[in-house]
DNA sequence: CATCCGTGGAA
DNA sequence: TTTCCAAGGAT
């Protein structure tokens, strides 16, 4: 097996982007927000939404302390509002279960809501330096391409914790830097289209490059049309809450702003039941 | 295992 | 203009 590890290390020392959570000093709870906020959420779009949320709650302990709708408002518009719900119920279980401190086992992080295992690992590698194997969507495409000859990684599976695990360093700091190195080579040069082999460390190695960049067929699943979608009609119905002072509005209000009453009511009806909005006496709100 | 869940920028 | 894609997770 090639080693992937020395080249994008070296690589990753070198080239990395100076990105705010990879200040040594940035802290778990600093880390765990950012995973969050990253989570299908890009880069640029984070970083001010960030700051902005830690200079508010710098503690998960002053998190808790908040209203969940004050966590929907402060997400603002980094989509999938659902998240800041479950960073918010997260914080509450960090105060109340952990004495408000970031945990550092992987099984404790799994057992917050909105942390799977990716993030869960992140935490525990980037924030507390331990050794796993961190797996996003880019590591398994820089894995798929440079070790299995595919163009596009397969659906996520739990195999790929154990395909990252067997090329990991074997010491502490180099395997945190390794997941990490994996993860920017995913992010700027080994992208989902138009891949920068120009100018990637471990070309020279790289099954899917010396395979001759054979189209290995892509399993990944269209994303539906957000144009007319429910999913929009949500976000409508959300973002008016969001600028409405108080955060509520009444019923009628909302109701106008989307022309499709069906779809508009089914909108309203499963941002209830998600638990992002509350309903009574004829107005709509941010829950409390 | 498939589907659902936002939003905006780039190709 | 449309399509693609972005440090996933819950159900």
């Amino acid at each position: 097996m090639s080693d992937l590890a020395t080249p994008l290390i070296a690589w990753y020392r070198e080239t990395a982007r100076d990105l705010p959570w990879r200040d040594p000093d940035f802290g778990a709870w600093g880390i765990l927000v950012s995973e969050f906020m990253l989570q299908q959420t890009p880069v640029a779009r984070v970083i001010p939404r960030l700051e902005a949320w830690l200079e508010r709650w710098p503690t998960p302990a002053a998190l808790a302390k908040a209203s969940p709708g004050a966590a929907v408002e402060q997400w603002a518009n980094l989509g999938y509002p659902r998240r800041a719900l479950w960073l918010h119920r997260a914080a509450v279980q960090i105060a109340e279960q952990h004495g408000g401190v970031v945990p550092r086992d992987v099984d404790s992080l799994l057992a917050l809501t909105g942390v799977g295992d990716y993030t869960a690992r992140a935490v525990a590698v980037f924030a507390y330096g331990d050794r796993h194997p961190v797996v996003d969507t880019n590591t398994r495409r820089v894995l798929a391409r440079s070790l299995d000859g595919q163009s596009q990684p397969g659906p996520p599976s739990p195999n790929d914790l154990a395909a990252m695990a067997e090329v990991l360093p074997r010491d502490e700091e180099p395997a945190a830097v390794f997941n990490a190195a994996a993860m920017e080579l995913g992010a700027v040069v080994c992208t989902a289209r138009a891949a920068k082999c120009e100018s990637c460390p471990i070309a020279h190695i790289c099954a899917w490059r010396n395979a001759g960049y054979p189209d290995t067929g892509d399993r990944r699943r269209r994303q539906a049309a957000y144009a007319g979608s429910d999913r929009q009609a949500r976000g409508a119905v959300l973002q008016h809450l969001r600028a409405a002072s108080s955060h509520e509005s009444a019923i009628e209000t909302v109701a106008a702003m989307w022309p499709d009453a069906l779809q508009r009511d089914r909108a309203i009806d499963s941002l209830i039941a998600d638990g992002l909005a509350e309903a009574s006496d004829g107005m709509l709100r941010l829950p409390r």
